[in-house]
DNA sequence: TATGAATGAGCATTCATTCAT
DNA sequence: CATGAATGAATGCTCATTCAT
């Protein structure tokens, strides 16, 4: 059965308001919040800048639902939902193929720069926390918990080494974006660069 | 010898100088660059909003010399110029001490917030790149390689190894901001996270 | 015989004109033309704010037309109509019955909000003078020199006191707005009010 | 003695606040609050619309002390000060006197188009109660009962005579602005309209 | 005719920068 | 050099008006 009408103007709505969130990340990544104008949005998605103000009450308001789409959603976030039935080497390595995906990215990487917004907004440094930070944290500590359990990990205070081995990951992405293309992260082959950190993930650096 | 009238005047400009960076430097850190006001950095370095402009030449200009002034001359850096001389777990010990020591003035944390302005100009990247990470990698890969050829860890890849605990330190600062006071960073004894830190870092997670 | 589809659809349209009116005169009065958003009218209209451009070219020409509507048709005039019939005391009974019973609807007060849109606009206090004004007063000083000729009133200039008289009205109703609930022209009893205005007008203040 | 630079400054200061509180009454009087913009009253001012702001927070507030400088500090509530000490006539004609200068003067009335401005914002309402119409009504209260003691008037209820009276005087400069210059307010010899009004007020229209 | 999303001109407000004192 | 009032460009936001459906 055709949409009805009703139905057509309703997708018509929801594009409009993805055309604004798309245009709102590329601007806000790039210029940051504050540089960001109401006029580079509306002109990077091809409206009128009143127009933003049908779908989103407030620049404000349209960070918020910035950060809440395209960060909470992150396909990252699923990679712990079925690490439990793969053997560890393997997830390891999906977890830094997806990670490096995302580094090659340049317009990605600056999603990063968003950070900084949601650090300094109270209002979204809960939002990230609660559905970003504390799933994905909890998910790893389970994790290590029952890698433990299984014998293929060493027993560790899993709350202290979930936040190291996920900042690690934060931190070298960050060192990607200062350091630019000359980064050895990025001209290191990808492959290289999975093994070389997962074998200090499982085996550190000491002299064994 | 007394110092002359000239150079009585210099060092007053001088502190004058000063002055001025350490306002800029809290509120910088504060609000950001966009948010902070010149009147605000004014009022809190105790001088008229124009005397900043005897100093510096612009808000932006102002910035950059904060970077300069006070993110190159960390004392992080200095950690490694020792380095060389003390056995790893004691090394190891000292940089996440200042690390963590850093990471309980949340003033200082604060400071984090800056790199998102650095990232986003290419003179302050290019500044902050050169003085600060390129010196830190360099020392950091030295490290590796000596302590590698003193049989102390093994041999690794310096390029990766260095920005993956590079990028950890600095990734779990990040967390410990986004987490707030509740953070496991915080809460766990400091004596309890040195530990849990080098022994990932020697020995890694598998199990043995 | 019954109305033709062509007449039906006239007094649709008719009805539909009446709503936005009503509406109009509504929202005038409580937030006066400029804060009055075409969005409100329509909301209380029962119509979307696009509707009210197919009844009225623009919002003023709206202001215009509930002005014309709404000031011109007031039952107020009517009262003169038959003003000569009656002997004194019960036409200022009247007169006052109906002013007072307006200042107590306060919806109906705020109508006199739209006083000052109809005074800064030529076009507005034009229509106004000639259909509201110049009556009234015109009115009013036939009744002023008929009642003298009777030998009830003693013989005045009719224009003065027609606009004293008037003007008092008015300037009645104003101050019983600034004042609010608690103005002594709310709290008296009416019966009272109407007998000392009318002994006011009748004889005066001066001793006897 | 010569005034200190400090106390220049403040002079100076002063003059600039009392200029863009001149040029704002005339803006909002001509315009209303609604349709007068910072441009218009900096260009009359003969500053800069930001220069504004360093006199006054926001341009309601503007708006707010144009009623507390030119509205409270009327002359007309000094004529009170002195009403008992001169015999009824004399102090009715002053009064009508000062009314009907004010309405000579187009510039001076349109003050009275602010009105609708007060009526509508309960501050201002509050305070044009408090400062102007309380003390007025007040003063003129005590003065019908002074003068009902001596004899002079007749006893009267002083709180309904008292605003029949103000009225009286509002609603007639009201008028005089919606009739023009053709008004027989404007066009009747003042001394014949003082002594109309004033004859009104002492005798009323009854025939004695 | 009715709708309501899109438009963009208009305006209050902020703030980096200048400059007379 | 220090000051801080003046400046005016820049920008978020509002809303009358239009027009495709």
């Amino acid at each position: 059965m055709a949409p009805s009408r009703e139905e057509r103007k309703k997708s018509i709505t929801a594009m409009r308001k993805q055309q604004i969130l798309d245009a709102a990340l590329a601007v806000f990544s790039e210029k940051g919040f504050d540089r960001a104008t109401n006029e580079d949005i509306a002109q990077i998605a091809g409206i009128a800048p009143g127009t933003i103000y049908n779908y989103f009450p407030s620049k404000r308001e349209l960070l918020i639902a910035v950060v809440r789409t395209f960060l909470v959603t992150e396909p990252f976030i699923d990679l712990f939902e079925h690490a439990g039935e793969t053997d560890y080497p393997t997830f390891l390595s999906s977890v830094l193929r997806n990670r490096v995906d995302f580094m090659e990215h340049s317009d990605k990487t600056r999603m990063i720069l968003l950070m900084t917004e949601i650090l300094r907004d109270p209002e979204l440094k809960e939002i990230y926390d609660l559905q970003v930070v504390k799933p994905l944290m909890s998910k790893m500590e389970k994790y290590l918990e029952n890698k433990a359990a299984e014998g293929e990990f060493r027993p560790v205070n899993p709350h202290i080494i979930t936040r190291a081995l996920g900042g690690m990951v934060l931190g070298m992405l960050i060192l990607a974006l200062i350091e630019g293309e000359n980064s050895p992260l990025r001209k290191t082959p990808r492959r290289d660069l999975e093994t070389e950190i997962a074998e200090l993930v499982m085996t550190g650096i000491g002299y064994r």
